[in-house]
DNA sequence: CCGCCCACGTA
DNA sequence: CGTACGTGGGCGGA
């Protein structure tokens, strides 16, 4: 290891202080080093989801874990190019000319790897005129004046000059990691000359990728004999007419360029710098800032781990002992019996504690077979549900219900619904590391409380025992005493690390102004929504199997009819590869869109297909999939349906970057409503025992509500004040025209445009929904901005805006990091200018409702209602109703509904009421 | 067996 | 060349 291992008494001592005549300095070629790194890994087989790049980086990385690991440098610096021209461009115009163009996926990434370096606390050194290659030369002849070792990484050649006895280059071969020491000996070796002679040889044979031509017909072979011959460039000149043949006479007419090559591959010792060598001992490791870094780049855990074995994250002291010394503490008591109360009542009565469950939840239950707490003053306790008396039952069943109590929880709702199985309740959740987690930093994925200790509290979490029950260490015996005591240990150190976790993620969101939307929204929805999972919502099985028994026969024919249309040929309607052979090579049908495996197959294309051909086929695809579609839905649902009859959903508060939830196993977020077939299915969904009505709650246009609030356009608020059809009314504006002169048609087209904006629709993306010519769709975008021009300086601002802060907001503060709005590519910078001028206004929308959906929660249970909500559609909710209930609910939830949130304009709520979802709607 | 792609349902 | 999700099937590489 590097300098992690050194005591702060060594590394004073040995040549942390370039004075000392010791240590040894690693300089680095930062866009050579890169530049390779690029060309070495699959540009296409590293990126973000995002599109962002990152072969370059991981390339690079790798390579300088390997270099701190192996030479184990004292001082480090990367020296860069800076664009812009330099002394050598002045003598010799066509320096450089002539090079392909960069990539464009690589620019970015050299900012990238200099944000790392930066982290790393590593020095990045650049100077105005100069290439990188010149400032090592600069470092590298200070620091070997003083006595230090040199290590230069670089894929310039031209780097060779330097090498001495004190003075090695690490030069690349395929794979950036695999560097070849390039040493006197071996320079001269594999060049003939030594390397205080390479310059003339380069000068010689010339270097294409500098534009610098050399002598025809002269290779290294050529040049090192006459060099070693006459010793020199300067001496080849003075003896230039002793050379004989086609070599020399082509060495007599290109002397000039020999000599200008020689001039310019001449690196500057003496560049001026602003760092001197003192300046290059790494500093502390951010380990945090590279973890976010990390994160935004989706680069795996192995990387950061290596990594971090080979840099200082900067705590006091040498960094050996951190990782084994920082861990968290697993001791832990396991109060006797009769004794939890008093240890409660001593240990976790003031301040919070961390609680960490073990045991099983989902599907709206749970249990619980262990729970740890982490009191305040350092103690923790474990205990086993199944093995309490009744006293110790009591009085952990009390603290946990205890408002008073303050806890900390990761990922509360699953033991929250556990302990709702148990019989036991659990109050006083003042934070929720997951939870909080997602309001710092909406796009992450990774939520595990072993990530997050490592990127916020730089510490590991350690597990004695591995997943399946086995011991991860051989600590002497192995029996199952000692597995009980390390499942223990594990809890209680999950329950400390939450604990602290939850500290530091509640000083974070004070920070970025998130404390409120987490302790007045998120939290307490938390508990709403394991309520909804745990009611869930009733299903018709026996309704679905008949549906489902339909939709297959309907699909079975679909695949007959398929088969028999291109003469009984036998293919997989559901491979789109099959498709593509049958459709385009087999039919001859032209060629739809291109993606990526060939020609898309998708619904669009199969319905201009039906246009083109006469070929029953594509028509018939089309049924196929619909039928297909609605079968594999109806036999998800009924696959979920529970022993109770109904469907327990799990929402997600934590996955979507916008704020909004998410449903999954199964997702009720995607139940079809289009079509009459789609609606068959939503009538499945009933309700149930002991109540009369399912009623829907949902906001109408609330995304082009919150447009207009947010761009405070005058038009489109009187629109909203004004128009009972709110689409038309925008279109007899646009049209200028009165409301009810507007048809259908262009009532549509408005439509679409409306909701078009608040995605960043373009106008070809806009003729193409619309199938009407992009001069037409502009026209129309042109006409709407001219009545609404304050929602076009909207949009253009919150982008503005958002490039600037690194960040967009929701009116609830709820934030949403884009990096990629300041990216070099193009198309990387336009989707995140996308998000920007979206997250806003979906996720105030996501915010809006979730109000909504604690206002009307209190609302019920103070009003004494049985009414209960069951789903949450983004912007619907889907209650059970008693009948005597239906109209005090029903004004109860629109009111509360359009009053979460005070917008310029109003907050249109339609309620409807049926016994299934379907006649629920409105 | 896993991960990726395609396709498609909702707001 | 329109945002945000989750699911299921096919397919190709492990």
């Amino acid at each position: 290891m590097a300098n992690t291992q050194e005591t702060p008494g060594q590394s004073s001592a040995d040549g942390a202080s370039a004075a000392g005549g010791g240590g040894r300095l690693l300089l680095v070629d930062g866009h050579s080093m890169a530049f390779r790194a690029f060309f070495a890994l699959p540009v296409d087989k590293f990126g973000t989801t995002t599109g962002q790049s990152t072969n370059a980086v991981y390339g690079f990385t790798s390579m300088l874990i390997k270099l701190l690991r192996e030479e184990e440098p004292t001082h480090i610096a990367v020296a860069w190019d800076v664009s812009g021209p330099t002394f050598r461009h002045e003598a010799y115009g066509e320096y450089k000319d002539g090079r392909a163009d960069t990539p464009p996926e690589f620019p970015s990434q050299v900012e990238l790897v200099q944000e790392l370096l930066r982290l790393l606390g590593m020095e990045s050194v650049s100077v105005r005129g100069f290439e990188a290659d010149d400032v090592i030369a600069t470092l590298a002849r200070q620091a070997g004046a003083q006595g230090m070792e040199v290590l230069i990484a670089s894929g310039d050649r031209d780097a060779f000059q330097l090498v001495d006895a004190g003075c090695t280059v690490l030069y690349p071969g395929k794979s950036v990691s695999d560097l070849t020491r390039m040493t006197p000996d071996r320079v001269e070796e594999k060049y003939g000359v030594p390397p205080e002679r390479y310059r003339d040889l380069a000068a010689l044979v010339g270097e294409k990728a500098d534009n610098l031509p050399g002598v025809p017909g002269v290779g290294p072979k050529t040049a090192a004999k006459w060099i070693l011959k006459y010793g020199s460039v300067d001496a080849l000149v003075e003896h230039a007419d002793e050379l004989t043949g086609k070599a020399g006479q082509n060495f007599r007419d290109h002397v000039d360029d020999v000599l200008r090559n020689q001039r310019l591959n001449l690196l500057v010792g003496d560049v001026p710098l602003e760092v001197g060598l003192d300046g290059l001992v790494p500093g502390a490791a951010d380990r945090q800032g590279v973890d976010t870094l990390f994160d935004d780049l989706e680069f795996a855990s192995t990387l950061r781990d290596r990594l971090f074995q080979v840099v200082d994250t900067g705590h006091a002291g040498a960094g050996a002992e951190e990782s084994s010394g920082e861990d968290f503490d697993g001791a832990v008591v396991v109060p006797g019996p009769g004794a939890l109360g008093a240890w409660l009542d001593g240990h976790a009565a003031q301040g919070r504690s961390g609680v960490a469950f073990s045991g099983t939840w989902g599907a709206g239950t749970g249990a619980l077979t262990g729970v740890a707490i982490a009191a305040p003053d350092g103690a923790a306790a474990y205990v086993d549900p199944s093995d309490l008396g009744e006293e110790d039952e009591r009085a952990l069943a009390a603290w946990l219900a205890d408002p008073d109590r303050a806890k900390a929880v990761h990922e509360a709702k699953g033991p929250l619904l556990a302990a709702f199985a148990h019989g036991w309740d659990l109050r006083g959740v003042t934070g929720d590391t997951a939870v909080a987690a997602y309001l710092v930093q909406p796009g992450q994925r990774k939520t595990g409380l072993e990530d997050m200790c490592r990127q916020y509290l730089n510490k590991e979490l350690v597990r004695r025992q591995e997943e399946g029950g086995q011991l991860s260490l051989d600590i002497g015996g192995g029996e199952a005493a000692d597995e009980g005591e390390a499942a223990r240990a594990d809890l209680a150190v999950r329950a400390r690390a939450t604990l602290e976790l939850a500290d530091r993620l509640d000083a974070l969101l004070e920070q970025r102004g998130g404390a409120g939307l987490m302790a007045d929204v998120e939290l307490p929805l938390v508990r709403v929504l394991a309520g909804m999972e745990r009611v869930g919502i009733a299903a018709d099985r026996s309704y679905l199997d008949g549906l489902e028994a339909e939709f297959a026969d309907e699909q079975r024919k679909a695949v007959e009819a398929a088969h028999e249309s291109v003469g009984g040929e036998q293919f997989n309607l559901g491979s789109p590869k099959q498709l593509q052979q049958v459709l385009f090579e087999k039919l001859g049908l032209p060629k739809t869109k291109k993606i990526k495996t060939g020609y898309t197959t998708d619904a669009d294309a199969l319905a201009w297909l039906a246009t083109q051909t006469e070929h029953p086929l594509p028509s018939v695809l089309l049924r196929h999939r619909d039928q297909t579609r609605l079968r594999t839905t109806v036999e998800g649902l009924v696959k979920t349906i529970g022993d109770d009859g109904r469907i327990h959903t799990t929402f997600n508060q934590t996955v979507a970057a916008t704020g909004r939830l998410s449903s999954v196993e199964p997702n009720l977020q995607n139940i079809p409503v289009r079509t009459d077939a789609g609606r068959r299915i939503r009538r499945a969904f009933v309700v149930g025992p002991g109540f009369d009505a399912l009623m829907t709650a949902d906001y109408s246009q609330i995304e082009l509500r919150i447009m207009a609030h947010l761009s405070e356009d005058a038009a489109l608020i009187e629109a909203f004040q004004t128009g009972h059809d709110f689409h038309a009314e925008i279109a007899a504006r646009v049209f200028g025209t009165d409301p009810e002169q507007v048809g259908p048609e262009e009532r549509a087209r408005i439509k679409a445009m409306n909701y078009g904006l608040a995605y960043g629709l373009s106008e070809f993306g806009l003729s193409q929904q619309l199938g009407v010519a992009p001069g037409e769709a502009r026209t129309l975008m042109e006409d709407f901005f001219t009545v609404f021009g304050g929602v076009r300086d909207y949009l253009q601002a919150v982008v503005e805006q958002a490039r600037r802060d690194g960040y967009t907001e929701t009116i609830l503060g709820r934030r949403r990091y884009l990096p990629d709005l300041t990216s070099d590519n193009r198309q990387r910078r336009q989707m995140a200018e996308r998000m920007a001028l979206n997250a806003p206004i979906q996720g105030s929308a996501a915010d809006i409702i979730k109000v909504a959906m604690l206002d009307v929660d209190r609302a019920l249970r103070e009003g004494g209602h049985r009414a209960r909500a069951l789903l949450q559609v983004h912007d619907e909710i889907v209650l059970e109703v008693p009948e005597d209930e239906v109209e005090p609910v029903r004004k109860l939830v629109s009111d509360k509904m359009a009053g979460a949130y005070d917008l310029r304009v109003p907050l249109a709520v339609s309620v409807g009421l049926g016994e299934n979802w379907r006649d629920a709607a409105h």
